[in-house]
DNA sequence: TGTACATCAGTGAACGCGCGTTCACTGATGTAC
DNA sequence: TGTACATCAGTGAACGCGCGTTCACTGATGTAC
């Protein structure tokens, strides 16, 4: 096992801030190891560092990887949506609510433990504010399509932002409680606004 | 420093209930040692073993006593605005969003990350289940008092599941961000939300 | 193109640190007479 | 009530463990000629 093409070593960079970017929003930053990282990558711990200058600098990448995916997976509901002629608020939501693959998570939810109790380093914050003003950004101007109804533009803004809240609050509730009727009420509760939303 | 005498010894004890409850909300559950507590109290480690079995033992009861404070919470800010003849549902959620005292986070949210990625022990997950479930119910069944102008009382009680949910949702967002433009807006909006929604 | 050497990606043991927990000990409190 | 002894709340050092990070080392890769 000697010095590795520096190909193979960029494949290999590639491949930890994926992996990581995962396992982060599965299990959560503090509970995954810089050597639980690696060996998942099969590979051991003191490489990681002639890749990167600490695990902060991969939590960052990662962050950024993981909000990027998201809004490529909102791209993709929208444009499923749009194909069946769908409310898209409607369609989103039951998407980001029916979504429990641990590895899926939103990254707003996963990361915001790291991030609120003073765990990240400033990269990583930074990271994690544009990736979620992002995820909010594409939310509201998507619903702004769907105004018709309201009484004037503002308020048609105002309720895309409490939809916004409430599917991140329910999904947040959802996660620490597991199944329960009274989650399930509240789901099916922001699933029915979302359609309500969409089609005044 | 010999043997307390069994009174004090249980001062003491709920003493230290109470600081790790403060503690383990401002701070984490993660970020707070059973150290910490103890000396948060003027005693030393070992003694916390004469008073609890685990760590996971203190932190069940702490969830405990901070639902508890959060229900008692609650009553008051209910009581208050009975006084002021001012809308319930306005009330709460203003008093919530504005609660920015790191002491008094919201358990829900607080407490969200130790029982999601599996640090919780049975007891502390049932006691944080049962305590969001209390304050769930307390909302739902208090904004019941004013579905006056709404299509059905389904329709009522759903509009407030999604204000709860908008709610909590907010305030996570506005912990992880910190003051930005766009969340005050989200604030606002649910704020608006809950006003509409007792007038209704 | 072939050769000699420098580079450096990855290895795996070791470091310091903080954690939850244990333990021998202290001495004031509680109790038996 | 007073005395002798057992109890046990609290002390503070120590334990084992996992963490992020460092380091001497290996040997295939990259480069200079």
């Amino acid at each position: 096992m000697g010095r590795s093409s520096q190909q193979q070593a960029s494949e290999n960079r590639a491949k930890i801030v994926e992996t990581a970017s995962r396992m982060f929003r599965e299990l959560g930053v503090e509970n995954v190891s810089v050597s639980d990282v690696m060996a998942a990558n099969g590979m051991t711990v003191g490489g990681f560092y002639k890749q990167f200058d600490s695990k902060d600098a991969l939590v960052a990448e990662a962050f950024s990887l993981a909000f990027d995916q998201s809004l490529d997976a909102w791209d993709d509901v929208y444009q499923q949506a749009d194909a069946k002629a769908e409310n898209r608020a409607s369609a989103l939501v039951r998407q980001y609510l029916r979504n429990t693959a641990a590895k899926r998570r939103c990254p707003v939810l996963a990361f915001a433990p790291h991030v609120i109790n003073g765990g990240a380093d400033q990269a990583s914050v930074e990271a994690y504010k544009a990736g979620t003003k992002d995820l909010f950004d594409k939310f509201i101007s998507e619903m702004k399509g769907a105004t018709g109804g309201h009484a004037t533009p503002d308020a048609a803004e105002r309720d895309s932002m409490v939809l916004f809240a409430a599917m991140v609050g329910a999904r947040a509730i959802a996660q620490a409680i597991g199944n329960a009727p009274w989650v399930e009420a509240i789901e099916a509760a922001v699933n029915q606004a979302a359609k309500q939303q969409g089609h005044r």
